[in-house]
DNA sequence: TCTGGGGTCCTAAGTCGG
DNA sequence: TCTGCCGACTTAGGACCC
């Protein structure tokens, strides 16, 4: 804990949400749901609007629909969140080099190693010009909490939400903490709160009254120590600039459970070529390769092999995952599938056509039958029969999916509001327009294409010598007296 | 009509070598 | 040679985070 408040947690409220109001005028102040569409798709964001009704973050969108039946409900479109997170990013990268990303919507930032701030009041000023910056850049508000450590920074910016401003004084925090729930400290999700409340603590007071010893007793060592500590107010995790990735994964959620052991099969080759796709393109390799089944009835098993040195070869881990794969009881059905790859290392060229051989060799010599006889003819087999049956309505919402940007030889630019039946519905406005009309065509309308995204602020202020001195539009545009919400 | 996808960290048991 | 101990490593699972 430093003697200055000078850790600042940025949060952007209700993100994913918020950017699609920002580029769909037709949605501001209205209920916004974005997340997976498909039958067992889950809520990633819901708008202020739409909390109102219940909805939340992480909720199954079928309960979301029944909340909030007129809600608009749109699939994420991380390209765009990426280019506004990559904006604030940038700017905060402006007050310190030592900023921690936490995801495309929250970071980390230490002010006193930036130079910019090192006592409230200088924190203030700057937690201030930042909000305005950023919403004068992006079009968007972000929440800022600002104090001694990182989780007080972040608790303070959550209590800021949304589109506010916080400040925990140091030495206040313990007071503060007190009488609040466990749940509000890092750490603390569903099982940890109700082994705390089976043994008669829900306030963070409780935690502290408690003591280290009984907590490591109900929780061990690392998790009870750090809890106490964090109970009491004291925090010294430093922001850390830049983490390398210790694991690479990919995993699927079938609409329906596979049964078909061959396509099972398929699908986990699959998915261990997007796993090192994305593993190549991050420069690295890696040594153990995971097999994840989640099965029909959500139980969820790993299975994991670790090679004799880290690789990026394909081949490698596909084999290495089918391998696995052949350990799993999948009867029943299977709900989702995963490979992943951890133990990373930078990439190095390495004698992979040895080490795949190798991996083969060893197969063969453990295996009960005599898989590798039979692999390839299958493999070739399934790629050719097991295509997953594509309907006209899904082939429909791939094509068109809803909260797409399109665009019209006639009408302009819009987005797609809904599609099926062979039609999409598309309604024609642009993020500084005013509400646009909405109007149908034929799925195969030649007029009608796929568009870019467009930026969500027309004439972004110029604000390249900020944080040195502040844009004239924008001197005096932060409220006064908005920093002490309760 | 349940429960996504991408990660991180911790624990505990088992194995192996010294 | 037997036994115990220790550390490193592998594997599986659970909890948590956004």
């Amino acid at each position: 804990m430093r003697a200055a408040p000078t850790i600042l947690h940025l949060d952007m409220d209700a993100f994913y949400a918020s950017a699609e109001q920002a580029a769909k005028p037709s949605l501001r102040g209205k209920p916004v749901v974005v997340g997976g569409l498909g039958p067992r798709g889950v809520v990633a964001t819901a708008s202020y609007e739409a909390r109102r009704f219940g909805v939340h973050s992480a909720m199954p969108m079928a309960q979301a629909r029944r909340l909030a039946p007129n809600a608009a409900y749109l699939v994420p479109r991380f390209h765009l969140y990426r280019a506004v997170s990559d904006q604030v990013m940038e700017l905060l990268g402006r007050l310190s080099p030592l900023v921690e990303p936490l995801s495309l919507d929250e970071a980390f930032v230490d002010l006193e190693a930036g130079g910019v701030a090192d006592d409230t009041a200088s924190a203030l000023a700057v937690g201030k010009e930042l909000r305005a910056v950023i919403e004068a850049v992006t079009g968007l508000t972000g929440s800022v909490g600002l104090a001694g450590s990182k989780m007080l920074a972040k608790i303070a910016s959550e209590e800021a939400k949304p589109n506010g401003l916080r400040l925990i004084e140091p030495g206040t925090e313990r007071a503060l903490l007190a009488p609040k729930s466990v749940r509000i400290l890092p750490g603390v999700g569903p099982a940890t709160a109700d082994h705390l409340r089976r043994a008669g603590m829900t306030t963070v007071d409780d935690l502290a009254e408690a003591g280290e010893a009984e907590l490591v007793r109900l929780l061990g060592k690392a998790h009870g120590g750090s809890l106490y500590r964090m109970a009491l107010g004291h925090d010294d995790r430093p922001v850390v600039a830049e983490r390398d990735a210790k694991s690479v994964s990919v995993e699927d959620t079938f609409d329906t459970d596979l049964h078909d052991r061959v396509r099972v099969r398929t699908e986990v080759e699959r998915l261990a070529d997007r796993c090192v796709r994305r593993l190549r393109g991050a420069g690295r390799s890696g040594r153990t390769v995971v097999l994840k089944v989640r099965r029909y009835d959500f139980s969820t098993l790993t299975r994991s092999e670790t090679l004799r040195g880290p690789t990026d070869d394909p081949a490698v881990v596909r084999e290495a995952a089918a391998r696995l794969l052949e350990a799993v009881d999948t009867t029943g059905g299977v709900r989702l599938l995963g490979v992943g790859v951890t133990g990373l290392a930078d990439y190095t060229q390495e004698d992979l056509f040895a080490q795949a051989a190798g991996e083969r060799a060893a197969a063969g010599d453990t295996a009960e039958t005599d898989a590798d006889e039979g692999r390839e003819p299958d493999r070739l087999a399934a790629d050719a029969s097991e295509e997953a049956p594509v309907t006209a309505e899904r082939l429909a919402a791939k094509g068109w999916p809803a909260g797409h940007d399109v665009h019209h030889d006639t009408y302009g630019h819009g987005w797609v509001q809904g599609s099926g039946l062979g039609r999409v519905t598309v309604r024609f406005e642009e993020p500084w327009s005013a509400p646009g009309r909405v109007r149908t065509f034929r799925t195969d309308d030649p007029e009608l294409r796929p568009a870019e995204p467009m930026p969500l602020v027309r004439d972004p202020v110029d604000y390249s010598s900020w944080p040195a001195s502040l844009p004239k539009s924008l001197s005096g545009a932060v409220p006064p007296g908005e920093e002490s919400r309760p």
